[in-house]
DNA sequence: CATGAATGAGATTTCATTCAT
DNA sequence: CATGAATGAAATCTCATTCAT
């Protein structure tokens, strides 16, 4: 009796991730238009109508799926940011640590892309100040550590935002090359290449 | 009387302009979901059926518009990348030609990303094997230039196809930001921070 | 131990006006349709379940409700009928007890209206011919009085029927107006009103 | 070719009345909630889509034909009270045609009430104060009327608002049943109840 | 060719009712 | 008995597409 709330939550807290989870899946695959409510329930062996107990319409079931996402997300790379080592070697393990995340749940790295870089893009995107806020964290904190590496000298002088940004698009632009085909590349690769491109001179040493 | 005939051709293809032209606003406006055929055919003043004499079906509208699109940023970025100085110079200029393109179209540049970068990322994307063909153009002519700088010893020698990803996530990142919110930021400062970063080392000499 | 199942009966019959309470408010406010099982059970404080356990199902609580609302209504009405006086006498103070009686319990009044009244007009109405014969019994009642004030002399001779019919159409609509807006009107002017209009002639002597 | 527009035109218009026909047959028997745009559709032979090209949403469907029905009674009214006669006269015209035209058109009648006399009881009724206007209209007129009579004598001076309501309430009643069964009382019967009621005493000379 | 009224499949959302706990 | 999560039928509304004029 005393035991009964408890379980019957639980029941609860783990049918509103079954739904998420099927959401996740299709919502990732076709997108926000092109997935209905009827679909979601399916995959979820729910009905219909108890997606709407646990949300109050589309909108909101994908805004919690999102924020779900980008927080999940954000909470890693934060992480990797606040290790051990020196600026340029915590910059490096963000990246490694990003290309492992996201090829290990591509489907929510989809989402995550499409609601954090390609917001201003997608015409379902900026659907809230709220997820735009949780990947500022992660931009925010970025900025200080490539901020910090400058005043030690370790990291080239300029303004720290554009730099970050660069980091960002140049690693981005590599995870999606791994979601959308999944080529013999792997992460160990990817991070090497980000750092190669990144922290060492493309062009060759007096080539300019 | 001989005359005729291509003066109506002209008209024709005055009037699919119009359409393709009122199409593209709105489609970069709101996507392709939540774009209607009633809407575009109001904007173009034309009536809904006579849209259908022009495309099949909202499909093939799209995949037209989308194709001009490409194969208008193909050209010129193209054009950029083909013209004279040693290949750091030509990659230079492609990064500038880009940004000032993007910038001053910028309707035509939201589609161009959706289909391009984001092709694997958004749902409506990857429509065309023909698309991706046209954008792969570009990449391979980045490709060859990357290549010959590498042979001549101006450019490190990498991977080349990953260091044109590279190239290509970075500058995207700043062009996005460009599309995005109407920044302080303009192409000129935008093409210089991607030779900063891309082609100078950014961490400090002897750092790591 | 004896006097437990009438306790439980008690509480039973308490639980079951409490229900009904809650749903007279909300079907007077927002009709039949209008209103959930679930706003009903929210407001009662108890579960949708327990309802169905106390009724078949809406359409029972609700039939129960107005079958409850006019015989409650009906029971004052006749009361005030029956009481001492000549038959005049008798029909003012119905007047009288009406419009008291339904501008101290708005919302039980707009239950009753719609269903005696309005129950032709209205759909949901006419839901019983239970209700209907509960009605009926008040105008029959009138319909006596009536009878007998014309047999004395009191009352001008026609179909009593008729009188009956017209007696009720008059003091509803001012009953009507002051259900609908509070208008600065109060019962005792209402009554006085129905009596000028409907005991003394309207058209001046001679003036016809 | 220069007629096209015009009988176009007039098909629209044919359409829409047709759409208005079903309507108020289903609102009539039905009710606003109880009638589905489906059944609208199917009685007046065409697809759903189509009644919304005609029509926003139910509710403007609905608010049309309700506009539509209480401007066509009232206008009749209207033009009986202004006809020739001295204002009792002219009232007793209005009660007479008042009760044919309903009489005549039973559902539109319906309608009619639900959305004046009952519109503060019902749950949809209030749906438009422009709806609210042109029945006021009617009342305005009939007040003035009223106070006209009572100036000249002819007419009992007491609140001629009150009157007026008294005069609506009274004959409303006797329409309310011709509407409800259809009871062998006809429209002459009713017109000279009212009057026997209204002009005349109820109450016998010296009964009070 | 151009038109735009008509279509109807499909999407979202609500809510009366059931039933396992 | 009480509970409230789950159900799924039904309602409203949208919009790509067709076709008679």
């Amino acid at each position: 009796m005393t035991a009964e709330p408890k379980r019957k939550d639980r029941e609860r807290e783990r049918h509103r991730r079954e739904i998420m989870a099927a959401a996740r899946e299709l919502f990732a695959r076709g997108g926000y238009e092109r997935t209905s409510m009827a679909c979601i329930a399916e995959r979820a062996e729910f009905a219909v109508g108890t997606l709407y107990r646990f949300f109050k319409d589309k909108r909101a079931l994908y805004r919690a799926l999102i924020l779900d996402t980008v927080e999940e997300f954000a909470d890693e790379l934060v992480t990797a940011l606040q290790g051990p080592g020196n600026e340029i070697e915590r910059l490096e393990r963000y990246v490694e640590v990003k290309a492992r995340l996201f090829v290990r749940h591509i489907p929510t790295a989809r989402l995550y892309f499409t609601q954090t870089v390609g917001a201003g893009l997608l015409p379902t995107a900026g659907m809230d100040q709220e997820i735009r806020t949780v990947y500022q964290r992660v931009l925010d904190i970025l900025e200080s550590v490539v901020g910090d590496g400058m005043s030690k000298g370790l990291i080239l002088k300029m303004n720290p935002r554009m730099l970050v940004l660069g980091l960002e698009g140049l690693s981005n632009a590599y995870v999606e090359v791994l979601i959308e085909r999944r080529d013999d590349m792997e992460a160990g690769v990817l991070a090497d290449t980000v750092k190669a491109i990144f922290f060492r001179p493309v062009a060759v040493e007096g080539a300019r």
